[in-house]
DNA sequence: CTGAAAGCGCTAACAC
DNA sequence: GTGTTAGCGCTTTCAG
């Protein structure tokens, strides 16, 4: 492999002058810089991101935390950030925190030794003391999907409330008064705001919010599945809304385990929309985050931080919207009592 | 964040013998070790990777390039790959290839630029050329999944043929004799390994194989689709074998919409188990592969040649195994027949 | 307008 | 047994 040095003897300039063409950091004269231009061609040359690093402190790369990467959400979440970082000729670390602090402590550090310019991160739970190193460091951070008041960074995430109000709503505008909620780790704040939608829309239409109907998991399919027979059996509830992908597989195994008809007797309604959502029997209704964009701004956002381009923080909050499919249908209950 | 010279200072010895005492590469006197790992410890040093890399030609990172990481196949691939990759303390890249050669010689282009100390690649259909670069120069690489015999590389991928052959055979023990085949694309080692299971089943059962009954596609959810709709409506089929995940998806789509029964009218069997398999209706009948093992040995595999503990190429092939579930059952004509 | 040279953090001859 | 020092490939002061 070619060095500045063999492209500096190939043009016959200093290798100053070979690196100042590259970085385009001082001027240098028309015929030098082709001379140096060519050479770099003929060589096939291309700066070691090693050694540059050393000099610079960092390593041309950045690092993307997310908790579930198996979640179709977080995968169109990859695809966006992919898009920013391919452009950028830049190289990218996925790693899989598993909602894990411990594990998400271990990786920040590991990445932070690597000089890693920046990161990307859906922090866990518990992590968000994680974060600290970063932010001292003032090394630049994106905050996705899940929402942190207190952190002055970027932060890039959907508006959960009136996801969980629309999708409530839908269901009450279908007739239906006795809607569980299949509830995902509580503490999450985006599970926290599709909640406070789901008591907004009862409120505003004057339905009462019974905490027996909020039935929470660990966002795992074993849970949704406990949990829906949880509210089918003792809550009678005749409509779902689930706020997580995982727990919605959950729910469609117990309702076809125990041959319940939906939409007919139960509805069910999801949060994030996937590629099997239309391949289901019936075909799932949800509310659909923008998955892509929040990956795809997050890199620019991160890109802004890296270049100093921007060093105030910024909040993009996304709109949700509502994919009516075939699990969801108007209450049979209601339907019943109007004759 | 403190470096060798730190800790050297700290202990009051030289650089050299803190280096040695962090890689063991030469004798340090016990008092002087015990006082390096102390000074170490105080002063919480991590050696800096770029300026050992620098120094090494070596990254203390690997690649892994995948053609879509969205299929759940390949993020269990992933997972045994992290386990790996945790253990040794390194970092990891992975790289979204999409099926494109351009996207992929992009990637190990840029990733060698990076001093990338091993990869485990999937290579695309027509990407074979772009690893030759890679065993030109030494570099440590494992292929996954796609098997290709003229390659001396150590090689971890399923028993594809078997596997075609388990799943036809349960079709055909079922009493079904027109098999469809919903076939991914045909180019790819995989694929074809598949097929020709399908057609040994067949054949060993005295069923002729009919190039009409074999419908192709890009692995996509939309092929799937309409190469179900061709078996179902012009070649009336009894039961179908989808060689992969994406097509089995847009085959479930195609029976719901028209409202086809399934297994009643038409089985179904897919290749790769999935979370989503068990929430369907009906749950999904596949010949599963071990996917987290094929990932775990793939890791295993490359950081002993990254060791260089071992210099011959290994090929390790591994079981698939048949999960039968509903969306298998008796062909109803077989039946009606022997009435 | 250009070049010489120091130095980023580390390893490994080469000394003693 | 241990230390001195050159140098990995690059950027960037400092000089001219």
């Amino acid at each position: 492999m070619p060095t500045i040095k063999d492209v500096a003897e190939q043009a016959g300039v200093s290798i100053t002058t070979v690196s100042h063409v590259i970085n385009k950091t001082r001027y240098v004269s028309e015929e030098l810089r082709k001379r140096v231009e060519t050479a770099i061609e003929e060589l096939d040359y291309h700066p070691d991101p090693l050694g540059r690093g050393l000099r610079k402190g960092m390593s041309y790369s950045i690092a993307v935390l997310l908790p579930d990467p198996s979640n179709p959400f977080f995968q169109s979440v990859s695809r966006g950030i992919e898009e920013q970082v391919d452009r950028h000729h830049y190289s990218i670390s996925f790693c899989n925190t598993s909602e894990a602090p411990d594990k998400e402590k271990f990786y920040i550090e590991l990445l932070q030794q690597r000089k890693t310019d920046g990161f990307i991160i859906a922090p866990t739970v518990q992590g968000i003391k994680n974060l600290q190193s970063l932010i001292e460091k003032d090394i630049p951070l994106i905050i996705i999907d899940r929402q942190n008041e207190s952190l002055q960074v970027d932060q890039i995430f959907s508006d959960n409330v009136t996801g969980g109000y629309k999708a409530t709503e839908h269901l009450i505008n279908l007739g239906h008064k006795k809607i569980g909620l299949l509830l995902g780790i509580r503490e999450l704040r985006t599970i926290e705001d599709r909640l406070k939608g789901y008591q907004k829309a009862l409120q505003d239409h004057g339905i009462e919010v019974k905490e027996d109907l909020i039935a929470e998991g660990y966002s795992q399919i074993e849970e949704g599945y406990t949990a829906t027979e949880y509210l089918v059996t003792n809550q009678r509830v005749t409509a779902i809304f689930s706020t997580n992908n995982m727990m919605t597989l959950g729910a469609l195994r117990y309702l076809k385990e125990e041959g319940i008809k939906c939409p007919a007797k139960i509805s069910l309604i999801g949060f994030d929309d996937s590629e099997w959502a239309t391949a289901f029997t019936p075909s799932l209704t949800v509310v659909a985050q923008r998955a892509y964009e929040m990956g795809y701004y997050a890199g620019e956002s991160l890109f802004e931080r890296i270049g100093g381009e921007r060093s105030e923080a910024r909040s993009i909050e996304l709109e949700t919207k509502l994919i009516i499919r075939e699990s969801t249908a108007r209450c049979s209950e209601t339907l019943r009592n109007r004759r």
